[in-house]
RNA sequence: GGGCGAAUAGCUCAGUUGGUCAGAGCGCCUGCCUUACAAGCAGGAGGCCGGGGGUUCGAGCCCCUCUUCGCCCA
């Protein structure tokens, strides 16, 4: 047995070597050979964004993933917990140039995605250190980034799959189009943002005379009118429908009027103009009256030829000067201010404009019923999320666009071959750069063997994220791991379930006909004591994991992430680190002083007779066990840490190790030694009730106190505890409450009295509801004395009443 | 406008299928140096479980409705 423990436990010193001998002796390696031959239990883990932001949010969400993964190790399953990133795309590109203040259109191609490349990995060995000071047991050899070779080979291949079979297809469409990013984005990117802006009151002339009024919040885009619309059901319109419009200021251009139960006739006039494109109406509108269509706004946000005089503007300037125009020309008859909802990208807030542009979709919006099917086959924790998928997929508008106009990015394997051809790579030669490399092969169609265009759009990070479950199973490489589809859980936080879920789930469906994993773990967020979503930005502890690791320690913020139920939102609260430090150091100290106790003593003795507080305590101990390993099963991990905290505190600390003192401190016999064995159990066992959730403190305690007898050179590696091997004895449990109503008068009486715990007693008389419990009771005299100090007890029997405890 | 959560002690939250469920921690008050722990221990005060209806022998718990807050989507 080593030297006894010092007073006080330094989580400074033991968390950092702790962490390098879990490094040093791989105890977190995943085994292929066994999971394909046992049971696996595999985490598609999340891959960050490399953005450079590590927050707090990314130890709430990912400590709750790591403190299950944890605990199905301690079942004896081969976990598969690999570490990843998702180093490719906007939000990467973003980083970099802030990083490296650089604009990436102003740099050569290469040089930018070279630039992304360092960028990106000195991010991800913060992130890496990080993570290793959380002491978190992922394989680090099992890591990949989505920009890797084979991981872009694997995209390239499901985008090819898809191509082929006709589910991914290329149209020059009206799409979602964000003018600071230069680039398409999908329907999943964007948000709606409440904005202040002004209701236009506009007169358009009639054709043949007479006027009209018509109300708009984007004046600018009149250049673009292609039509007017009223509400068939409008009285006060039902004249003009038929005849033709004059748009203002265009030099006399008609555009026909059409009645459609589209238009809202409350709002406005109840006449409206349709242009090209103020919302997705008027992409319905120009579908279905075959309108014309009248571009005005280039892929930079900046007015075109045809919106004449507003040529060259930004269009919130052309807003303005169109404003005056009007107003001069008499057209204008004021406006209102008001609150409206603008669709806006997630990335920059910039009000998305609908371009026709040609992209590459993947159609999802007619298998809806199917992948809501799917939704429906994924055990979803807490269940209530599924509503947000499902509402998602119910409410989807657009296929998804991969296509992204931007430069670091997996490429698309295409090039179009000038007959109209769209040659795909082979698939041997994935990953390919088109902009590097040609087909390799003539043209199936024409036989031309030059004069190729590569396609230089990249494609949609999630396009390739989407593809984590099966990058992981290895999807089609060599070393495939077919076991692992699909995987067993998702780990992830609820803002993402539009994207990286729905996604995940679409791709999973598409290629191999399954759900992604059978489990789906959704985490709340972290938010600032203000309860807003929290950002390293505010600059606070709150929001900086590194800066809050100088003052806490691992084990405390891992507390403080479980400290509630799956799914809920949490605030960052000192409070709660505090209740960590606390439970940290109560550990420490209840160990240290059994420890004492337990130094020279042999489990494998056995038990001996139990006395029956010994019986009371295993018995509540089997039914925590029993509670906390349900909680675990259903990703309850704040259950099974509060009913052990319970457990640990009151029953064990403030009850039965003061009941056990006087027998561990007494003379060697059957009572010390069943002391001393119900004591090394429960502690062993509340170690390891602990160790997924405060992996430091109770491997540095069963290091010193359990490591040579049960011989696993880990708590980590150590069986979960086994309810079934606690002996219950239910008398001893309803009669030990009992007796604890004893204790607590003696408790009371000195605490009254002002005396102290130590204070001896005269007498305890203890009138029994029967003689039954009084037989009973008679079992837990000896222990009653020690704690409560009385020189007796008088029983006497009252029947019927209630049990009380007198100090005479 | 639709969906999903939440409303329980001053604060932060538990309350599994309706019947010892009126709870915990923090904070507060009163004591206690008790051979692990004063970062501790013992005791105490504090709530008609958001409002109103209903079902039931019985409702934080189920149903309806209203109010407030948060999130998601239009």
């Amino acid at each position: 047995m080593s030297d006894p423990l010092p007073k006080r436990y330094d989580p400074k010193e033991a968390e950092p070597r702790l962490q390098r001998q879990w490094q040093e002796t791989s105890i977190y390696r995943f085994s292929a050979a066994r999971a394909a031959a046992g049971e696996c239990y595999s985490i598609d883990t999340p891959p960050p964004t490399v953005s450079g932001m590590i927050h707090m949010g990314h130890i709430f969400s990912y400590v709750q993933a790591e403190v299950i993964a944890r605990y199905h190790r301690m079942r004896g399953e081969e976990v598969f917990y690999p570490f990843c990133f998702d180093d490719n795309g906007l939000p990467s590109e973003r980083f970099t140039e802030r990083e490296k203040g650089v604009r990436a259109r102003d740099l050569p191609r290469e040089e930018f995605v070279r630039l992304c490349l360092e960028a990106t990995s000195e991010a991800e060995r913060g992130f890496r250190d990080l993570w290793t000071r959380m002491g978190f047991s992922c394989d680090w050899d099992e890591i990949y980034t989505t920009i890797d070779p084979w991981v872009q080979r694997l995209s390239q291949r499901s985008f090819i799959e898809l191509a082929r079979s006709g589910r991914a297809y290329r149209k020059s469409m009206p799409s979602l189009w964000c003018t600071e990013c230069h680039t398409g984005v999908a329907q999943a990117e964007s948000e709606d943002e409440e904005v202040p802006s002004v209701f236009y009151d506009l007169e358009f002339e009639l054709a043949g005379g007479g006027r009209i009024p018509i109300a708009t919040t984007r004046p600018e885009l009149i250049p673009a009118c292609v039509a007017v619309f009223a509400n068939p059901e409008d009285p006060r319109w039902k004249g003009i429908v038929g005849k033709r419009a004059v748009v203002p200021l265009s030099g006399g251009r008609e555009v026909p009027i059409h009645a459609d139960s589209r238009v809202d006739i409350e709002k406005g006039s109840g006449v409206v103009m349709c242009c090209t494109f103020g919302d997705t109406t008027d992409i319905d509108w120009w579908e279905e009256y075959g309108l014309e269509q009248r571009i005005i706004i280039d892929r930079t946000g900046r007015m075109n030829e045809l919106a004449g005089f507003l040529e060259g503007l930004g269009t919130g300037e052309a807003r303005k000067r169109i404003a005056e125009r009007l107003r001069e020309e008499g057209l204008l008859h004021g406006g209102r201010d008001i609150v409206h909802t603008v669709n806006v990208h997630e990335r920059c807030h910039t009000p998305l404009e609908y371009l026709v542009q040609p992209q590459w979709f993947i159609r999802v919006l007619d298998i809806k019923e199917e992948l809501l099917e799917r939704g429906r086959q994924i055990a979803w924790h807490p269940d209530y999320f599924r509503a947000r998928f499902e509402h998602w997929v119910e409410n989807l508008r657009w296929d998804w666009s991969i296509s992204r106009q931007r430069y670091y990015g997996v490429p698309f394997p295409v090039w179009y071959c000038r007959c109209g051809e769209t040659i795909l790579a082979a698939e041997d030669r994935l990953p390919v750069d088109p902009l590097a490399y040609g087909p390799g092969s003539a043209c199936p169609r024409c036989g031309a063997t030059d004069g190729f265009e590569p396609e230089a759009d990249v494609l949609d990070t999630w396009a390739t994220s989407s593809m984590t479950p099966l990058i992981n199973a290895k999807w089609r490489e060599e070393g495939e791991r077919r076991h692992m589809i699909p995987m067993t859980v998702r780990p992830q936080a609820h803002d993402i379930i539009r994207t990286w879920a729905f996604y995940s789930i679409v791709k999973s469906h598409l290629h191999e006909g399954t759900v992604p994993w059978r489990h789906l773990m959704v985490s709340g967020h972290a938010l600032n004591p203000s309860r807003e979503k929290m950002s390293k930005s505010k600059g606070n502890v709150a929001g900086d994991p590194l800066a809050a690791l100088e003052l806490y320690s691992a084990d405390e913020l891992r507390y403080w992430a479980c400290s509630s139920k799956l799914g809920t939102d949490v605030v960052f609260s000192e409070e709660i680190l505090g209740l960590g430090r606390r439970l940290v150091t109560k550990i420490w100290n209840a160990t240290r002083f059994a420890s004492g106790h337990l130094a020279d003593f042999d489990p494998s003795s056995g038990p001996g007779k139990l006395l029956a507080f010994d019986r009371w305590l295993l018995s509540r101990l089997h039914a925590l066990v029993e509670r906390a390993t349900k909680g675990m099963d259903d990703y309850d991990y704040f259950t099974c840490l509060k009913e052990t905290e319970t457990f640990f505190w009151s029953c064990l600390c403030d009850n039965y190790l003061e009941i056990a003192k006087r027998r561990l401190y007494g003379e060697p016999g059957p009572g010390r030694n069943a002391a001393r064995h119900t004591l090394r159990a429960t502690l062993y066992c509340c170690l390891r009730l602990f160790a997924p959730i405060l992996p430091h403190i109770t491997e540095e305690l069963y290091l010193h106190l359990f490591h040579e007898r049960e011989g696993k050179p880990s708590i980590h590696l150590c069986p979960w505890p086994d309810a079934s091997a606690i002996p219950v004895d239910e008398e001893a449990m309803r009669l030990g409450d009992l007796a604890l109503q004893i204790i607590e008068e003696a408790r009371r009486h000195k605490s009254e009295s002002n005396l102290s715990m130590a204070a001896p007693l005269q007498a305890l008389e203890v009138a029994c509801p029967s003689e039954a419990d009084m037989k009973g009771l008679l079992e837990f005299e000896e222990d009653l004395l020690g704690v409560t100090r009385a020189a007796e007890i008088r029983w006497i029997v009252s029947p019927g009443e209630p049990l009380t405890a007198t100090v005479r």
